[in-house]
DNA sequence: CTTGGCTGACGTCAGCCAAG
DNA sequence: CTTGGCTGACGTCAGCCAAG
């Protein structure tokens, strides 16, 4: 596992993709693959901190790079597109895709401010959550104190039924597990907004000084350790799933009762969540509105434990979001990564084929020069063999006056052959045509043949060589981005070669 | 069948931090 | 300064599963 993962990484870092290309490099041609790697790099490390970022920052920076790259939607950042950019900012996971379990932590929010109507817009979890709200509404019932157990009882057993929904199936399943959650959060939310479960506004009570809300004032043996796991039991809903449904029907009461209605004077409405950790803490349950500081103080103290469990869970649902989505991530890293490598080994195999090309040719090449060494050596000899046959018979020519004519002609022809082959003699005696066709001539036909031909021949075959090489290379270079015609390029090249190389060969003669 | 390990989820606490 | 959100750590519980 680990290794797939470096090697994503690698991968990345070799051909930063970003996020956008990630899936564009799929689609790319060979050519367009390698072209366009060097682009790729700004983007990705544009991208690379865009993840961290998005992951351990604040996203609201973030937004911009996002916009820019819209293809990141196909990845996993997709959810913070969706996700709501402020929110997301308070949050270290921020990666959460949907904000269905977040939406009713916001919900919570906007009892009290109106900021968050921003992201739910956007946020399809979000408006399944306003969706849902109204029925938790409608659930609101002030229930009587036992109530309580009844409320947390659903909401655990909702909560995990939820969360392991989600697990499963994100996509799918994200909108039941919002639809459960909801229920809870709507309850601590909407129904404060909504309902006037709660009485006026309460000053604070002055009567109490109790140092420490800690300690329960009336039941103190039920302190705290009692409430942590009467809590656990209750959100051990999770066993009572059965009695969360019933209860979720009967109770609905929010967890929260909206500060406002916590001052002022006169009948004071607690949720049942509330009441339930009062009782399980100890702590009497205020009816009236003028709070002691005592009851302020354990109020204050049970909302705040039922704050802190709310964002228990969404902290814990956000990690969750996190680490499934870097999960996702490295899945799809990993596959761009074997795809990459599948593309390298064709560039290689590609590549090999090329080099052996170029040795094929190469060898054909200084083939060639042997036979035409040989040729030349025949013809050489040839040539030798027919000046010694004239020297002869000039020399009996010059003997033997009746031959006289012979010999003319024979000069003639040979001082024609000069000629033509030299024309700097045009008109060379009969006899210093014998030196020239000695010396110039016929040496210089074979020998300049030879000469040029043979050694720079060989010169050429390397230097030739190593120029066809590196043009091989500057070939294989341009052409390896369509490795999956590798075929093709295999030949392709061939043909080339073998025109230019005749060119190149030429250009000695 | 029971038993024990593992895992996921939960609630609580404490601490950090930013906002007011 | 206080307040409240967020999160890591801790302990607990329930469910699953393999081993006996």
């Amino acid at each position: 596992m680990m290794e797939s993962i470096l090697d994503s990484l690698t991968a990345e870092k070799l051909y930063p993709s970003g996020g956008t290309n990630l899936l564009d490099l799929e689609e790319l041609s060979d050519g367009d693959f390698l072209t366009n790697v060097p682009f790729s790099g700004e983007q990705m490390d544009d991208f690379s901190s865009e993840l961290f970022n998005s992951f351990f920052d604040d996203h609201i920076l973030e937004r911009p790079l996002l916009a820019d790259r819209p293809s990141l939607l196909h990845m996993d950042m997709d959810m913070d597109m969706e996700s709501s950019p402020d929110i997301q900012a308070e949050h270290s996971y921020s990666l959460s895709e949907d904000s269905a379990p977040q939406s009713p932590a916001l919900s919570i929010k906007m009892d009290h401010e109106s900021e968050f109507e921003w992201s739910f817009s956007q946020d399809l979890s979000a408006i399944l959550v306003k969706q849902e709200e109204p029925d938790v509404g409608q659930r609101l019932d002030p229930q009587p104190l036992e109530g309580p157990p009844l409320i947390l009882s659903p909401a655990p057993p909702h909560r995990g039924s939820s969360w392991k929904h989600t697990e499963h199936s994100q996509d799918d399943v994200k909108p039941v597990a919002i639809k459960d959650e909801p229920r809870e959060f709507g309850q601590y939310l909407s129904p404060p907004s909504d309902d006037a479960l709660q009485l006026p506004p309460t000053p604070p009570s002055s009567n109490h000084g109790d140092s420490d809300g800690s300690l329960p004032p009336s039941s103190p043996h039920l302190a705290l350790p009692p409430s942590s796991p009467q809590p656990q039991q209750r959100p051990g809903g999770r066993a009572s799933s059965s009695s969360s449904s019933s209860s979720t029907a009967i109770s609905s009461s929010p967890l929260l009762t909206a500060p406002h209605k916590l001052q002022g004077s006169g009948p004071l409405m607690l949720t049942e969540e509330e009441k339930r950790t009062l009782v399980a803490e100890g702590y009497p349950v205020p009816n009236k509105l003028p709070l002691t500081k005592s009851e302020e103080k354990a109020l204050k103290r049970v909302r705040r434990k039922i704050k802190n469990k709310i964002s228990a869970q969404e902290s814990r649902r956000k990690k969750k979001e996190y680490v499934e989505c870097l999960e996702k991530k490295v899945e799809n890293y990993t596959s761009e990564n074997s795809d990459l490598w599948r593309k390298v080994e064709n560039l290689e195999t590609a590549n090999r084929s090329l080099l052996q090309q170029l040795q094929k040719l190469q060898s054909l090449i200084s083939g060639k020069v042997v036979p035409r060494s040989c040729k030349m050596a025949s013809t050489q000899t040839g040539t030798c063999l027919m000046m010694m046959a004239v020297c002869f018979v000039l020399v009996l020519g010059s003997f033997s006056p009746c031959l006289s004519p012979l010999s003319s002609f024979l000069t003639h022809t040979s001082s024609l052959s000069s000629s033509s082959s030299s024309s700097q003699s045009p008109s060379s005696p009969p006899v210093p045509s014998a030196d020239l066709y000695t010396t110039s001539q016929v040496r210089s036909r074979s020998l300049l043949f030879y000469n040029e031909g043979a050694p720079l021949e060989e010169s050429s075959v390397t230097s030739e060589g190593e120029r066809l090489q590196s043009e091989a290379r500057s070939h294989i270079q341009t052409s390896r981005y369509t490795a999956d015609a590798q075929s093709n390029q295999t030949t392709g090249p061939n043909s080339d070669w073998r025109e230019t190389k005749p060119e190149g060969v030429s250009e000695f003669f």
